[in-house]
DNA sequence: GTCTATAGCTTGATAGAC
DNA sequence: GTCTATCAAGCTATAGAC
């Protein structure tokens, strides 16, 4: 996990990732990321000369990059659509129970601490949803669906699956997101059948 | 919304679960606390020994009582359990947009903040939301449902609702609670016909 | 029980040598 | 670009008068 590149500016950005994933925005503190990092103080507002909250904007855009291609390819390796969203709940359940239900949305913690007191945060939180919604949408219509649609059950799908993150956390337990998976996948699998039908 | 009784322990548990709902645990500071409580830390300390982390604990359960006693209410004041669980997801969306999406689940930003951080904190939102599960299956039991698929749902309908507070608040917008409302609405007109034609 | 003052530490940010 | 030293302001918590 640690990341061991020489480079300052590209450790910063991964040692924030990580801890707001566990600690949130307000939880991490700066001596943390820079001790975590190995880089000194000078060296983040060299980089980022906005200070906390630019390093904050690219660190949840870089950390979503990712998310998104994990998930991506986790879909894009089943057969179909809907048993990639089947097996995309029992990846996130199984992750939750590895990490001690630490690993789950790299953004959501973060999105709701800043979500009615930063609105440049709040932006790019809102843009890494947007980004994902349309990437599911994407699948959705690519297996047949027509575009409202698969726009409504990205966003069901993707609703499910932070609710299912928050619930199961909270419980350390993964009935929750095993529950939403069966939902979104059954959902997934009528709308389906009904678009193949016509 | 402000607390006029002149009881600074009932003033400082109010102002602390309202701070909560827009700021979070970490970016709720004492002092803010103290001023909109118009009680001096002293008092704080007098009634919570415990500090911070023992005023959060009984902040979220009342906060959390109080949700759950308007959620019920919603539900059981229209005909059905699933009209009234298709109001109740309108009934979010509409307190969204007239708080300029400020006005959302009590407990979810504090749960994220605290679930790898705060073993005490986190025990108490994981009871939290287990009573709320609870509430809603009780609900959906006594339409006719087995325990088990009354559990379910009600896990799901928690998970959605959760789900699209944060992506409504990122986003400013009610859509996707919107989409997820249809979807759980739908699944509990569904189970409860199957249950009805046994 | 109420309240003020303040301790002790951490925070985010800056200055300036190298 | 890198790094250290340091700042002012914030934090949680405590002491002790009333």
């Amino acid at each position: 996990m640690t990341d061991l590149r020489p480079d300052n500016r590209h450790r910063l950005v991964t040692a924030t990732a990580g801890l707001f994933l566990r600690r949130g925005y307000h939880g991490t503190g700066l001596k943390e990321i820079t001790e975590t990092s190995r880089a000194p103080v000078g060296s983040l507002y060299h980089h980022f000369p906005g200070g906390k909250e630019e390093l904050a904007a690219e660190s949840l855009r870089v950390a979503a990059d990712g998310y998104e291609g994990v998930v991506a390819a986790v879909i894009d390796s089943a057969p179909d659509v809907a048993s990639g969203i089947r097996v995309s709940f029992a990846a996130a359940a199984e992750v939750l129970r590895l990490s001690d239900y630490a690993d789950a949305c790299p953004i959501a913690t973060v999105a709701l601490e800043v979500a009615s007191t930063n609105e440049r945060l709040r932006l790019v939180t809102g843009a890494i949803f947007e980004g994902w919604t349309e990437m599911l949408a994407t699948r959705l219509r690519s297996a047949g669906l027509d575009a409202v649609p698969a726009r409504e059950i990205a966003l069901t799908y993707l609703a499910a699956l932070e609710g299912g993150f928050l619930l199961c956390r909270a419980a350390k337990s993964t009935e929750a997101m095993d529950a939403v998976g069966r939902f979104v996948a059954d959902r997934v699998d009528a709308a389906l059948a009904e678009a193949d039908s016509r």
